[in-house]
DNA sequence: AAAGATGCCTGTAAGC
DNA sequence: TGCTTACAGGCATCTT
């Protein structure tokens, strides 16, 4: 499922072959993604050329201007299963390659494929293109854990007065984005933190090691190309395999790494959540 | 207001 | 073995 890392190496694969080529057709095979895909994609966007693809929490964005005037944005989300990768337009098409761009002088074409079809694919217009971020889905999203606005002491004066057990807390979209299931088990196993602690009561010291962790482990996963137990599929095709040691994720029953205490699974608002009950306070 | 539950969806794994 | 069922997960949206 790809998190905020695997969406960073998709933006990062895909954006030297398509920033600057003019979309030549665009297909939709099945528009039933997440919310439907628009129905006048394939009118609108021929002609268009991608200016630059960026990313906010684990949405891309796809500026699309006709010479010089940005006419409009397309939102991208993988959701669950979602991958956008480049082909030859010989490859056959795979079941659950719902979505094609074709472009002027490219030898390459860019699929949006999706078993689970949790993902999106939106158009920004207008003001919305011009200020994405005041679009609703992306309007009310915390910082970037990658960026200096994100950091210990914002979690910790956030936090104040909170009941909220901590993992919920780091994977609250509004308090930082980018942290899923995998990411805070791992990060709360290397901070020493329980995962059903209030966040109320979390020292800002034990915080700002907790920050640390994140921009750490994400940094790290970015670096590596992104990471996956399954549905990931690198932009150029090729399968980027999970190559960071999980230390607690998948690993309930099996012995801490660290001190050998068998590891607890418990479930956290219907997520898996394993933890070293020894370790982790 | 805030926290928890629900629904979307299909491939995979576990169970009978 | 083959069929059925449970589970995984992001996240908007509904419910309490």
């Amino acid at each position: 499922m790809p998190e905020l890392p695997e969406v960073e190496t998709t933006r990062r694969g895909i954006a030297p072959s398509i920033e600057g080529r003019t979309i030549a057709a665009f297909t939709a095979h099945d528009r039933r993604l997440r919310w439907p895909v628009p129905e006048q994609l394939e009118a609108l966007l021929p002609g268009l050329t991608i200016h630059s693809v960026t990313r906010r929490a684990k949405y891309l964005l796809l500026q699309c201007h006709r010479v010089d005037t940005l006419i409009g944005t397309l939102l991208i989300h993988l959701g669950m299963s979602g991958s956008l990768r480049l082909c030859s337009p010989d490859t056959p098409r795979k079941t659950h390659d719902h979505l094609i761009w074709r472009f002027h002088d490219s030898d390459w074409e860019m699929r949006f494929h999706d078993p689970r079809r949790f993902g999106c694919c939106l158009w920004l217009s207008d003001q919305q293109a011009q200020q994405p971020n005041l679009h609703p889905l992306l309007a009310k999203l915390g910082p970037e854990p990658l960026t200096a606005r994100f950091d210990g002491d914002w979690l910790y004066t956030l936090s104040r007065n909170k009941n909220q057990p901590i993992k919920s807390f780091i994977m609250d979209n509004q308090v930082v984005v980018g942290v899923g299931n995998i990411y805070a088990n791992e990060v709360l196993f290397l901070s020493g933190i329980h995962p059903t602690r209030a966040a109320g009561r979390i020292s800002q010291a034990r915080y700002r090691v907790l920050a640390d962790n994140i921009k750490t482990v994400l940094s790290a996963a970015i670096a590596q190309g992104g990471t996956t137990l399954r549905d990931f599929v690198n932009s150029d095709g090729n399968p980027g395999y999970f190559q960071q040691t999980l230390h607690v994720y998948g690993r309930a029953g099996q012995s801490c790494l660290v001190c050998t205490t068998t590891l607890t699974e418990i479930r956290m608002s219907g997520r898996s959540t394993v933890f070293c009950p020894q370790c982790q306070h």
